[in-house]
DNA sequence: GTTAATAGTTACCCTAGTTAATTATTTTTC
DNA sequence: GAAAAATAATTAACTAGGGTAACTATTAAC
């Protein structure tokens, strides 16, 4: 299938330009988010493991982290393991993650217009597995 | 369909990580491979089309195209219209795309790999029509 | 109890993008 | 055909975000 991956990588940059836009309202950009989507999901984790489910270096997390903290939308939970910093999303993390969730959830749904379930249902197949080849 | 697009963010890391490792060999970057590409394509060039192609403003290309330039992958060719620089592959240039055209496709077959050719034209359709979305 | 491994941080650098302003040229308009 | 508007490319200054290397503190392993 000549073209797909220049295709993917084309879209990227303004696909990546609409979420910022959407995110700025909130003091956000994606990566801030991912950290806050991921906190969600899991309820509380370590940096160790966002640094590893994005596959970012851990200063790169350490920044995204702290930058939160400062925003107020995540803390740290006390741990018996002082080497580790266990986070979690505060109630204003929580809050803003119900606004923003709804808005991106609003924009994916206009940009997949037109598209079937089934399609859609393929394309995440397609990704997923490109994820384990890579 | 929930997660679609958080995967496909989430991929193009890792992605333009493997693509910019395979490149480096030949002083490139994935961003400089698209300019190459474009003008194989297209044979003749300016730097407004790249950037609109693209979706990237102009001193961006200006400073790929200078990069390229140095490189000895692409020259200004003469033109009447002494505002707009045309720019093409030189000899050299093509012979650089043919090697990573290779390396390239080798390395997409390699991530698709246990896809159907049908799946990857999905996923192909889809990222078609997002763009018309975005 | 010493050594090795791990979590997080700091400092510094790199890639690659952006906006705003500038120059040179071409096109439009009257 | 001269003045005004638009366009192509460039320069300068800034920003986001990531990476590596080196370091500290703590925990795990032998």
């Amino acid at each position: 299938m000549e073209g797909l991956f220049r295709q993917y990588i084309r879209i990227y940059r303004p696909l990546m330009k609409s979420l910022n836009e959407l995110l700025e309202k909130y003091q956000l950009s994606y990566s801030l988010w991912q950290v806050i989507v991921y906190l969600k999901d899991e309820g509380t984790s370590t940096l160790v493991d966002i640094s590893n489910y994005y596959q970012v270096e851990k200063p790169s997390i350490t920044r995204r982290v702290h930058r939160l903290q400062e925003l107020g939308l995540i803390d740290e939970v006390p741990s018996a393991n002082r080497r580790e910093k266990i986070m979690e999303l505060t109630t204003e993390g929580k809050r803003i993650y119900q606004i923003c969730r709804e808005e991106i959830t609003a924009l994916e749904h206009h940009i997949s217009k037109g598209l079937s379930e089934e399609e859609q249902q393929t394309a995440f197949q397609f990704l997923m597995k490109i994820q384990d080849n890579i």
